[in-house]
DNA sequence: CCTTTCACG
DNA sequence: ACGTACGTGAAAGGC
């Protein structure tokens, strides 16, 4: 294997993880964002290539930067934004620290740097690779040249990799040709002219056809759109300057040497110093060498004395707050000892000097410990922990309202983040940056220490923010709602849904037979890439979409072409089927209890909007569209001598929309209990309220769902299958209809990018870091999170209310009936008969006057002896 | 581990 | 010109 050097375009790079990474600040508030992104990158190529030589090239004195993304407008350049600017020379000294050479020279810009090395290195016999977000290194790629561009999607990195021949089958021309493209259509962000009236598709056209130019310019008079030939002739002086700037330089005299560029121990003491410095805690755990501890280890204490253990609960009850780690972990205890529940450890903390870590033994098992922190939580004004709800069953606190999540916490301050870890909020909130090399006890004491500590900075934040009440009130309540769901769980009958799923799995074996049949070979038909090249390439079906990787499989695109393959319509049926059999039919079987009940879980910390999510199943998303899948709604049952009274809000969201934005139209549309669907179409579509068809209702409840998902004319006209232009006529006519809503939803937009974030009415928050970024779509997408999340989020919100009040009421009135199912709009009751009418009472009352609206909040109502009955 | 597909509100 | 509707989770295939 020949020898590797990793090229790395620096300020490219940089720029990139800039934009792709949300704001970072470490403790100083320097924004670390950009170099985090970058160290990311760089350490995943590092992974991927162990390369022997590493470079990073800069611009010197690079005043602006010209990539693409900067460019907001054409010819335009923004000045390097404040933020970037100053990570710039912190990343140079990382990786001074990291002894990776740097290679800047005067006059030179970055591109010629990485010509002129990877073509030197390549001479030499080496494999180069080169990383850069600036297409315009394609034109560098050999067979020996790699030029890898790595994507930031979704806090992911995504890298794709070009050798010579990649470049050719992405763009159809080769790297070389790439300059000469670039020469015809010209380059705005890097003041390339080109030449007028050619854009990438003609120039690459042309290339194709000429391969450069030059020759194109021989043969000016054939080329093909008028207008290009003209233009090409009268502009050849600036297609030739063009394509001179277009060029980078190989050969360029800059001072390289290979042997500085030896990539060597990057983990030194002093690159961890500047990563603990930037609070890097994933990136710290590369490195080996000791970290420093932190002061607050000094007073852990491992506690096996039953003497001390009395005391240490004595005082704990007497303190105003006490933080609790869990653990399962016990350290060396024997096998004899350990608890049912699987923990083995527990960790309380009350005081800064108060943190002990107690592994169970034998005059100690969990069961007594548990009972002394049920003690402990009972008498302290706060018992605080994380993730609350995970640990009540060996939990039975009676004094609620003392609880403090500290997860469901930080989750309200950012619900964007993946994880609500200890260590996230000890960094966070308390600044402290967890040791890596602690050991289980020490690890639950740090998690001990920062629930006790972390209380009080987000109480202040929550505070701050407006949410606190939203906290204390209806989030910290519903945990243990959800707790008691999740107790109660649902029974399912087994039998009939293993019936279920064979009748499937008979017909998914037919269907199998006759698509083999059909397409006169055997595949897996579960392989959207197997069955691409089946339908597309050897069955030569056309009218095919792309997707990154192939051709589209999709629902959509095959129901296009199912009436004219009867392939196609068994495709379609044994998908449907294969999935309500492997995720429904034998994927909740898989869930079912020893009491013939599914006890799902549901998450409190996990969207962005505040509503729940559920898995373990996923009970919130079982078939009801399709009659077949809607079947399965019958294995769902309640037990003996109960029935299930479901009950669901009816279009909560639009009547949100109606009390929020206020508009007339629309909250007297809903007091006088109009079908709002009809309403909207009769004014989107100008017709008397009696004649709107079938069509202008569906369409206009399409509409009406587009409001609330923030629209656009391209989404609508997706929706409804009609062009651009009459799905923006639409939605002129629907704000023209209600103007109430058209400046609602304005505000939220102008109030997200005012404010970064924006509000439900019950105060929750939703950040749209989105509306920052220089991406159009992106920026898009900011746009329509900040209509959708105060009307999805206050619905969620409503529900949430609805269902503390109801199990509040069912608990008060001493009924036996419990909630069970959660699902957005919907609530599930498995009642008991005799309590049958009370329930619907509670249901009814509860939802309906969850939220104080101008308008009415109505609530549909249904009972049976299973969920397919009760809908 | 990521992508595609598809189930729900 | 850009290429999408908002919010989720699970299964399967394939790198």
């Amino acid at each position: 294997m020949n020898e590797k050097i990793v090229l790395i375009d620096g300020h490219s790079i940089l720029n990139r993880a800039f934009y792709g990474v949300p704001d970072l600040t470490n403790s100083e508030g320097l924004h670390t964002n950009a170099i985090f992104g970058f160290l990311n990158i760089l350490f995943k190529i590092l992974d991927e290539e162990k390369p022997e030589y590493l470079t990073v090239t800069f611009d010197v004195h690079a005043p602006t930067f010209r990539h693409e993304m900067y460019a907001d407008y054409k010819g335009t350049r923004k000045p390097m934004a404040e933020e970037l600017r100053q990570q710039v020379p912190v990343i140079k000294e990382v990786l001074e620290a990291m002894q990776i050479e740097i290679v800047e020279q005067a006059g030179l810009e970055a591109d010629d740097l990485l010509g002129t090395i990877s073509r030197t290195c390549e001479e030499k016999g080496m494999e180069v690779s080169i990383i850069s977000g600036d297409r315009d290194t394609l034109q560098l790629a050999t067979e020996h040249v790699k030029i890898r561009i790595p994507r930031t999607k979704q806090g992911r990195t995504e890298v794709t990799d070009y050798y010579a021949a990649d470049v050719k089958e992405a763009y159809g021309v080769t790297p070389t040709e790439f300059i000469d493209v670039k020469a015809l259509m010209g380059d705005a962000s890097d003041n390339i002219p080109g030449v007028p009236g050619v854009g990438e598709k003609t120039a690459t056209k042309i290339i194709q056809e000429y391969g450069s130019i030059e020759n194109a310019y021989a043969h000016a008079a054939e080329i093909k759109p008028p207008r290009a030939s003209k233009n090409l002739q009268e502009y050849w002086d600036q297609a030739c300057m063009s394509k001179t700037l277009a060029t980078i330089d190989t050969r360029a005299e800059i001072g390289f040497d290979l042997e500085q560029a030896r990539f060597g121990n990057p983990y030194t003491k002093e690159a961890h110093d500047y990563f603990q410095r930037l609070q890097f805690k994933n990136l710290l755990s590369r490195f080996d060498v000791e970290a420093d501890t932190n002061a607050v280890e000094d007073h852990f204490q491992e506690v096996t004395d039953t003497g001390l253990l009395e005391r240490i609960f004595e005082e704990a009850k007497k303190s105003a707050a006490v933080g609790i780690a869990v653990s399962e972990d016990g350290g060396n205890v024997l096998p004899l000892f350990a608890h049912a529940s699987g923990y083995g450890r527990i960790a309380v903390c009350y005081g800064e000097e108060q943190i002990y870590s107690i592994p169970c033994d034998m005059d100690m098992d969990m069961g007594y410990l548990f009972g002394k922190l049920c003690e402990v939580a009972d008498a302290v004004e706060r018992f605080v922990m994380f993730d609350l709800k995970k640990y009540l069953p060996e939990l039975p606190i009676t004094r609620r309202e003392h609880c403090f999540d500290a997860t469901v916490a930080a989750y309200l301050l950012n619900p964007l983040k993946n994880d609500y870890g200890y260590e996230d909020v000890a960094r966070e909130q308390l600044h402290l940056l967890i040791n890596e090399k602690a050991d289980a006890s020490m690890r639950a004491c740090y998690e001990a220490y920062t629930a006790y500590k972390a209380a009080e900075p987000l109480t202040v934040k929550l505070k701050s923010a407006g949410m606190y009440d939203l906290f204390t009130e209806i989030e910290m309540p519903l945990l243990f709602t959800l707790y008691e769901m999740e107790q109660a769980g649902v029974k399912i009958e087994g039998e009939a849904l293993k019936v279920y799923g064979d009748q499937l799995g008979a017909r998914i074996l037919e269907l199998e037979k006759e698509i083999y049949e059909l397409a006169g070979e055997t595949f897996n038909i579960n392989s959207p890439k197997q069955l691409g090249v089946v339908l597309f390439q050897h069955m030569g079906l056309t009218g095919g979409k792309k997707t990154k990787t192939g051709f589209s499989t999709a629902a959509d695109v095959l129901e296009k072409l199912a009436p004219d393959y009867p392939v196609v319509a068994k495709i379609l049926e044994y998908r449907q089927l294969a999935k309500l059999k492997s995720t429904y039919a034998d994927g909740l079987a898989n869930f079912i209890g020893s009491d013939g009940r599914i006890h799902g879980k549901f998450h409190q910390t996990i969207t962005a909007t505040g509503r729940l999510s559920s898995t373990d199943p996923n009970l919130q998303n079982i078939p009801i569209r399709m009659e077949l899948g809607r079947l399965i709604r019958k294995v769902f049952v309640p037990k003996e001598g109960c029935v299930f009274v479901d009950a669901d809000y009816s279009q909560i969201e639009l009547r949100i929309l109606a009390h929020c934005s206020g508009d007339a139209q629309l909250i007297q549309a809903y007091r006088e209990a109009q079908d709002i669907h009809r309403t909207t179409a009769s004014q989107v579509f100008h017709v008397p309220f009696e004649e709107v068809t079938d069509l202008q209702r569906r369409n206009a409840k399409a509409v009406n769902f587009g409001i609330v998902y923030g629209i656009s004319s391209f989404g609508l006209s997706q929706d409804l299958s009609i062009t651009r232009k009459e799905a923006a006529q639409y939605i002129e006519n629907y704000f023209d209809t209600y103007p109430g809503v058209k400046q609602f939803l304005d505000e939220q937009v102008a109030h997200a990018k005012k404010n970064g974030y924006v509000v439900t009415l019950f105060g929750r928050r939703r950040p749209v870091p989105e509306l920052k970024s220089s991406n159009f779509m992106q920026r898009s997408f900011g746009e329509r999170v900040a209509m959708n999340a105060p009307i999805q989020g206050t619905a969620a919100d409503v529900i949430k209310i609805a269902m503390i009040g109801v199990a509040r009421e069912l608990k008060e009135k001493g009924l036996k009936s419990k909630l069970i199912l959660q699902v957005h709009d919907e609530l599930l009751i498995e009642a008991y008969e005799e309590e049958l009418e009370q329930v619907k009472a509670i249901l009814q009352e509860q939802m309906e006057q969850a939220a104080d609206l101008q308008v009415p909040l109505i609530v549909d109502m249904h009972t049976g002896k299973n969920w397919y009955e009760a809908k």
